[in-house]
DNA sequence: TATTGTTATACTCTATAACTATA
DNA sequence: TATAGTTATAGAGTATAACAATA
């Protein structure tokens, strides 16, 4: 029975992944690539160096997702005003329209996932998922080995 | 609140993924390919075409993947007996120690996880799962659209 | 004719290492 | 000396298209 639930989580897991996937709109906008979006239009004037930490990639990694971005005419690279080896990164007004998209099939996708279920039920939910992350944060904390 | 869960359900998904990733034992071992080795051990004997189906990718994809593994020593490729085209798959005893080592280790993974969650609890978060895998997989079904 | 698997080619994500400009 | 970002290089996962062998 337990690892019925832990089966069905997984699948969860899963199906969201894929899920995200589909949904991502124009071409040429993969899931690193929204992701890349998200951050910054979640935090506007952010830096190359703040992104690659934000994601957990190397520096190295985050020039190729801006020059795509860049490409597809959704983000803008703009010097650093104080730090002339700095750059800030900020959404087109097409990046912006793509965004606010984002956000609203976040809110639709909620909706369609949890909108009738009752408040106490998304309580319960809610609480033994965090219990859940708690448990996963402190594996990933504990094995800091790498690969 | 509603959105509240669908970011921690989120939060669980993503730091589920990156647990997985963790643990999958020898170098070159990988998650795809982990996957692979995971399909062959339940179900022995498939031929490259079910796997790709299985998986959903290309079967030239499938034809990488076991490269890496027959490379590995932990994938044999078998000429079918029937049909002269196919090839059968099967784990070799590297590769069984493997996935009975996956097995283990997705036993030990449930019990940390929900290990001290009672049966009551339990079967509430069953029912909200399988709601939400239900409504993820129709949403799946009716996007058929491809990108 | 249809199916199974492969070769050829290309794109994306990711990493490490060396380098430039700046702090 | 340390930091921000880039160029160079490489491995891995994925896809489409063309092809050979077989059904």
């Amino acid at each position: 029975m337990r690892r019925d639930v832990l089966g069905t989580l997984m699948m969860v897991t899963k199906l969201m992944n894929a899920d995200m996937e589909r949904g991502l709109g124009p071409a040429g906008l993969t899931m690193a690539r929204a992701q890349v979006l998200w951050e910054i239009g979640g935090a506007p004037g952010m830096t190359q160096k703040m992104l690659a930490d934000r994601l957990g990639v190397t520096p190295r990694n985050v020039t190729g997702l801006v020059d795509a971005l860049e490409g597809l005419g959704l983000v803008e690279r703009k010097a650093h005003p104080q730090d002339r080896r700095a750059i800030q990164l900020f959404l087109t007004a097409s990046g912006a329209g793509q965004f606010r998209q984002f956000q609203a099939g976040q809110e639709q996708f909620a909706t369609l996932l949890l909108g009738d279920v009752s408040p106490e039920r998304l309580a319960g939910l809610r609480t033994e998922l965090h219990a859940i992350v708690g448990k996963l944060s402190a594996l990933a904390e504990g094995d800091q080995t790498g690969r």
